[in-house]
RNA sequence: CGGGGCGUAGCGCAGCCUGGUAGCGCACCUGCCUUGGGCGCAGGGGGUCGUAGGUUCAAAUCCUAUCGCCCCGACCA
């Protein structure tokens, strides 16, 4: 029996000041963690216990379709070379040399070592499909780590790689995923969503985000509340209500106006008494090609068209350039380009690239909500004026249309058409369809029916182990602390003497617990000489669903069962006391 | 990497501006007392003031450097 007495919770009346989200304070205040440096964390008694029950959880479910590994956590820089990441991961890979001076890393994720496993292992289509998953350890030197156990340098992780013959082999292994992992944060107790993802630079086709919403989280995503839509921001898409094009005025060729001093939308629009949903906002940016060959940067100017009112999704705008890094052009750079100071920039009078692949012209980015629209507004590339009339297609030719505006709430459901809202939330879980990313560049292939070779098509999944504790807490918590579905919770009662030195309630304390314990529930008797005071307050801190108090009653063979997350007390009777715990053991 | 803030006892903080023997609350130890929401009384232990250098008769305090931690931004398979 688990008796706190006997047990180290160093729980603290005051949070730690440094801490500033409500899963962190708490963590430290309940005695489940404590930091070692910035981004790594010690987990104590109550902590470990929970990450063991998530890990159980996880565990149990991967196991139905997926064989566990363990790896290890020091790899050779050779491997990493191998898939290119040594030189793509930059100093977010932990690096050091051992006593003969060569190169490892601490991995960050598995990738590469489950690849070289099956490039050397597996040789027959008859071996596929295979999902092999490991829980463990990652390491990543974060810019900033932050916000207690949501961002650290250590972390732990269950990952998982499937391999497949084809395309069809991998849509199987995908939605496994992605139905299991329904099931594990079910049974963790998280209310969560799953959201379409981008799936980065990465290469992949398809993408699902299992995302808790939290004010402490640092993605947003945007979601509909009349149907199921829900997408991360840098994938989401809107319906748009319709605009009125403005009149042509003139002849119909673009007319210059004067707009002196006018440089912000916002400006031109009121001194024009149009809408900036009639104005162009144009964009320049720079894009930075490394020659594979010479190792020389190459520039290109990237111009992006969007509508006067509209933010630029950065993460789609790198999608559309096929992910190069871009910045915003300098000032020298703009002057060059437009021959204009920035805040008057127009499409008109530059000559583009036709296409992505054309090489030294500018490219030019428009986004298509500019598509099909007439007579706009948009920069003269020429101090204090402005030009009406302008009409994307015909007064100039973009190299590309393309989805790059940033969705914002209360516009309309791409499904249904009712009002989007954006919500700050955390990632817990990412699976994702590789394709060919590593097994091309590690040479995983295996034969198929015909004899012939075939590389392995791959998905990836990811869970984050702390994430879920951390979730959990941000989503239950209140002044006094916070409380665990009791799937994950160090223990799921705790049995509180209310005085120890009286002997008839530390004796009918024990038993209770000893009862319950042989009922195969989690208990932890808190047998300490405290006042019932500090015993309630810590008892309400530490994250466990259920308290059975003690007290005088004991005589009339009645204890308090408190339900944490409700306050809710009841009356219970210590001879039937298990019965009042059946809820904690729903059929699964 | 850019901007901001903070390092004084286990935790939370004051003292620094204006240099002169390092303090408060909580926690901890001992005793008494108390026992349904962080109780009371008495006594006690614990600090190289992040580190290094400088100024000064004298530095937690002023100056310089450096390290660490937090926040905002950039970044984030």
């Amino acid at each position: 029996m688990h008796r706190w007495s006997e047990l180290f919770i160093p729980t603290l009346r005051e949070a730690p000041a440094d801490a500033e989200v409500a899963s962190h304070k708490f963590l430290v205040r309940a005695g489940y963690i404590r930091q070692l440096a910035a981004g790594l964390y010690s987990y104590l008694f109550l902590g470990n216990r929970s990450f063991n029950k998530i890990m159980g959880i996880v565990r149990e479910e991967m196991d139905k379709i997926g064989q566990e590994f363990y790896l290890p956590a020091l790899h050779p820089r050779e491997l990493w070379e191998a898939s290119g990441r040594w030189e793509l991961m930059g100093d977010n890979l932990f690096r050091l040399k051992d006593r003969k001076g060569a190169d490892l890393c601490l991995g960050m994720t598995h990738e590469e070592v489950m690849t070289d496993i099956a490039s050397k292992e597996l040789r027959s289509y008859k071996q596929l499909p295979q999902i092999w998953y490991q829980i463990q350890s990652k390491f990543r030197d974060e810019p900033r780590p932050r916000s207690g156990l949501l961002r650290v340098r250590q972390f732990i992780m269950k990952d998982s790689y499937s391999f497949d013959i084809d395309a069809a082999g991998l849509d199987v292994s995908y939605k496994k995923h992605y139905e299991t992992y329904r099931r594990i944060l079910d049974r963790c107790g998280l209310k969560y969503m799953v959201v379409e993802a981008d799936s980065g630079a990465m290469g992949g086709k398809e993408s699902h985000e299992f995302m808790v919403r939290t004010p402490a989280g640092e993605d947003l995503i945007v979601s509909c509340e009349s149907c199921d839509y829900a997408a991360n921001m840098e994938k989401a898409a809107s319906k748009l209500a319709g605009v009125e094009d403005l009149t042509l005025e003139g002849g119909g060729e673009p007319l210059e106006v004067h707009t002196p001093g006018m440089k912000t939308i916002e400006d031109v629009a009121r001194f024009l008494g149009v809408s900036p949903k009639n104005k162009i906002k144009t964009l320049a940016y720079m894009a930075e090609e490394k020659e594979a060959k010479t190792g020389k940067t190459k520039l290109r100017a990237v111009v992006v068209l969007i509508r006067g009112d509209h933010q630029l999704n950065e993460a789609k705008f790198a999608a559309a350039v096929g992910g190069k890094q871009t910045r915003p052009m300098q000032e020298d750079e703009i002057k060059q380009l437009f021959r204009s100071p920035a805040g008057f920039l127009g499409p008109i009078g530059i000559e583009w690239a036709a296409d992505m692949k054309d090489g030294a012209l500018p490219l030019l980015l428009v986004d298509k909500a500019l598509e099909g629209r007439k007579n706009l507004i948009s920069g003269a590339n020429k101090e204090d004026y402005h030009l009406k009339n302008v009409t994307p297609g015909h007064n100039f030719r973009p190299t590309a249309y393309a989805d790059l505006r940033a969705v914002a709430a209360g516009e309309g459901c791409p499904n249904c058409g009712e009002p989007l809202r954006i919500d700050t939330a955390v990632e817990i879980g990412h699976i994702f369809k590789l394709g060919y990313r590593y097994s091309e560049s590690m040479g995983a292939r295996v034969l198929d029916r015909n004899g012939k070779e075939v590389t392995l098509i791959m998905g990836c999944y990811g869970i984050g182990i702390e994430r879920i504790l951390t979730a959990a807490v941000e989503q239950s918590n209140d002044e006094n602390g916070f409380w665990l579905p009791p799937s994950i919770a160090p223990f799921e009662i705790v049995v509180c003497p209310v005085n120890v030195k009286d002997e008839t309630l530390l004796k009918a304390a024990v038993d209770i617990a000893t009862r319950l314990e042989a009922d195969g529930f989690d208990v932890l008797l808190d047998d300490r000489d405290e006042r019932p005071g500090v015993k309630f307050k810590d008892a309400d801190l530490v994250g466990i669903p259920f308290r059975v108090t003690v007290g005088k009653k004991v005589t009339e063979g009645t204890v308090e069962v408190v339900q944490r997350s409700t306050r809710q007390i009841q009356d219970a009777s210590i001879a039937a006391i298990t019965d009042y715990f059946k809820v904690l053991r729903p059929a699964r």
